[in-house]
DNA sequence: CTGCCTGTCCCCTGTTTACTATACGTGGAC
DNA sequence: GTCCACGTATAGTAAACAGGGGACAGGCAG
């Protein structure tokens, strides 16, 4: 039960059309039948496109690879490599950010950035 | 080809029997079938159990479910649902904590902590 | 009215996931 | 010796995943 978002078909038939693609036009470029992206618009998939092609409606609709993703209900595919990287330490992180602002969330953000510059020094 | 660590076998066998469970009796525990066991202490599975199965052995064995998830090459079942919280935010943060060490990332959870207690008083 | 393009509907398909059942060889206790 | 528990190799499988094919109704340009 991977289920997407009802809201990223949706999402996705307005970014189309307003790009002026027809559903077969757009289904031929990102590399899917148009059956299927009709039932994924439709929203009557149980699971989502798989990350590439979710990468390619991205790059052709101009929005956030990221944005996109969550409105599938998956998780950007490099994410996990980066949690089991340290998977003792980031997944405690992560539970410490539950719940924090977009703000605060970017000022760890920036923080980090500067720790990696002490890094870099070493 | 969600390949679990050739070390996640071992691990389990080695604290499996250290904690003098048969394979038999630890499989029952566990709720899978002896063969199945069998095939993932060798590293002959395609794909690690289920979430719910490796939190089952983790408890029973008395290790750190994040340990067992990491060998298991699986991510701890609560963390996409947190990432997707801010699909924006944390994304580009986790990015951002790439490589770094164990202690830096120690040091801004706790910062998170702190930032979440200001959160909690307004 | 004939193409042609639009999206949609029903049904079908191969692949992967996460397992299970059955049968088997081995070694010790009685 | 035979009974039992140990772990194991071979084979198979239900369900989910990620789609695809072909026919179809509706609009509308020439």
């Amino acid at each position: 039960m991977t289920a997407p978002k009802p809201k990223f078909g949706a999402f996705l038939r307005e970014r189309r059309t307003a790009k002026g693609y027809s559903l077969r036009r757009f289904a031929e470029l990102v590399g899917v039948s148009p059956t299927y992206l009709s039932h994924v618009e439709q929203g009557k998939v149980d699971s989502p496109p798989t990350a590439d092609r979710i990468q390619k409606m991205a790059d052709l609709l101009g929005t956030s690879a990221d944005e996109l993703f969550a409105l599938a209900g998956r998780v950007p595919e490099d994410l996990p490599k980066i949690i089991q990287s340290q998977p003792e330490a980031m997944p405690a992180l992560l539970r410490a950010l539950k719940g924090l602002t977009p703000e605060q969330l970017k000022k760890l953000q920036d923080h980090a950035a500067k720790l990696r510059m002490e890094v870099d020094r070493s």
